[in-house]
DNA sequence: CTGAAAGCGCTTACAG
DNA sequence: CTGAAAGCGCTTACAG
């Protein structure tokens, strides 16, 4: 294993001073052509590649941007919109030239918390991306005060941060009056993990509908299960009993495992849900769901992160109902 | 903003020279109790953490693993396959304190082959662990003649590699077999694309098995489709038309999509598939699922990567038909 | 346009 | 057990 080749070497073969050689490197200044092509041709030669932590340890850039997941709803949304996410914001931090180190975090907020601070802390990342926001977000609270950049995907409980969000409201609301227009007069709200600012921001998109609508309901009408198709499953007999005529769901998971139950009885439910993830489209009784643009979301965060002195610091994403059935 | 605490500050609090401090940051070496104490109180109240970079490019060591993930496979495995290594992956690696830098490929293996080469000569990572295998992988090319360690999460073209694995031929030939004490006297092989090795490793098993039950068949029974739940559904036509009464397939997205399209003809076809995905249960035409446990493969490729003077160098987790309908 | 030098913030062999 | 010094491999302000 031969040793490996440093500025110092490619310096020395092309007869000029690792100044030059750095700057010949990163192209960022005028260098003689002549020398140019005596340092480019030592680089060809010796393969030479700059070393990144020494680069970085003079830039003070890390070309590395963290990204957060929880672990607890993206086993929920379906998995697929978690990863046409994490897709779309790859490709576009590929754009920038920018490196994705992605941290799985269990939804503990205080591992979270330290985990995110200590990549900060160290100087490892320059900047982080965070998929979900849970009240009372410790790390969120932290990246507040941070020195690095900081998107969040979804509403931060602070104006001050960048971040990207649909308007989950409007979005629900919206899914909503659609369903009283299709007839809905007994709805019912089912949400993942009352934790997340995403399901209180839903919920509150239902209660404008039915308020808008002169529907009668109270808080035992809506419900909150755990992101996945068994819990909406066993909902199912729940709102049999109670005899809704509809749901506004804001999973497809869960919206499909309550679909599923239906079916499996021969009933009918009218259903709308969000993420359109193909559970949505492959359901025996297809409901409608929100689209809400997961590659325009990732590509914006991205954007935000890398232009942080953007005027626009919160972004939001147009969502886009798709009627099934 | 005040300036970033580093090992002076901590050093002229403490009153010691910087090389305690670092003695007492990385725990490796004695150091008397009282100085310990003296310099641990400074950490304390200067929230000292050490910069990454400058200890990266001293120790020549980045504690960062790069995870390679192809798109095209990954669509296609039903993306929970690989959500669920991802998460066994990261779970691992915070075990060892290590964090994963994740890049998206395209399945183009050049591109992604530059990248890799690019994140291994800028010394920017310890290691990789790659998701897939094509046949003339270039990125394993390289990575087999690299200084770096690698693992493989599929079947290497070399012996001398690093990977952890199915057994993927023995895996189809129970499954096939399995079929065929069920009954199957026809069945159709259904492979994704045909560039990656597990779908030529699960040819050989289906070939296998109906080799040694003396059943006929040629090569214009083995189909090779996108993974996607549409490509199966397309392709289920044609199955019907020649009249197979089975099919042994190896991704449960494009069985799915079989399924479903038997199913709205009111017909009924035997079906095994890999991964056991939810998909293999949700549908209304169950199928009997390879198992191929994504959390093992993931812990496994970490350990081994970690330790890569193992003598076990090739790695081989279980697999189990799950069976179904 | 180019080079010498200082600096980025650590680690570690060496000497005591 | 501890400190001074060299070194990791770059970048960049400064001077020419």
């Amino acid at each position: 294993m031969t040793r490996k080749v440093t500025i110092r070497d490619v310096a020395y073969l092309a007869g000029v001073s690792i100044s030059t050689v750095s700057r010949v490197v990163s192209n960022k200044v005028n260098v003689n052509e002549i020398t140019r092509q005596k340092v480019q041709r030592a680089i060809d030669k010796t393969g030479y590649e700059p070393n990144y932590t020494a680069r970085a340890l003079a830039t003070k850039n890390t070309d590395t941007i963290a990204v957060i997941i929880d672990r607890t709803p993206s086993k929920g949304f379906a998995n697929s919109f978690f990863l046409d996410i994490l897709d779309a914001i790859a490709t576009r931090l590929n754009f920038y030239s920018k490196d994705m180190l992605l941290v799985f975090s269990d939804g503990k907020n205080s591992t979270e918390y330290s985990k995110v601070k200590s990549l900060i802390q160290s100087n490892k990342i320059d900047g982080v991306i965070k998929l979900s926001v849970q009240k009372n977000d410790k790390t969120i609270n932290f990246l507040k005060e941070s020195s690095k950049p900081t998107v969040v995907v979804g509403r931060p409980n602070s104006k001050n941060m960048l971040s990207v969000n649909n308007d989950n409201p409007k979005a629900m609301q919206n899914a909503v009056n659609f369903l009283i227009k299709k007839g809905a007069k007994k709805p019912a709200f089912v949400g993942g993990n009352k934790e997340y600012i995403v399901t209180i921001d839903r919920q509150e998109g239902f209660e404008l509908a039915l308020k808008k609508h002169m529907i009668n309901y109270d808080e035992n009408d809506m419900y909150y299960v755990d992101f996945s198709i068994d819990a909406g499953y066993e909902l199912a007999d729940t709102l049999i009993e109670k005899e809704y005529d509809s749901v506004a769901c804001t999973d497809d998971l869960i919206a499909y495992g309550i679909a599923k139950r239906y079916n499996e009885l021969g009933k009918f439910i009218k259903i709308i849900s969000f993420n359109n993830t193909y559970l949505s489209k492959i359901s025996n009784l297809p409901f409608s769901s929100v689209d809400i643009n997961a590659k325009l979301l990732g590509r914006e965060a991205v954007d935000l992160i890398m232009n942080p002195q953007a005027s626009q610091k919160q972004t939001i994403v147009d969502t886009k109902l798709i009627v099934r059935s």
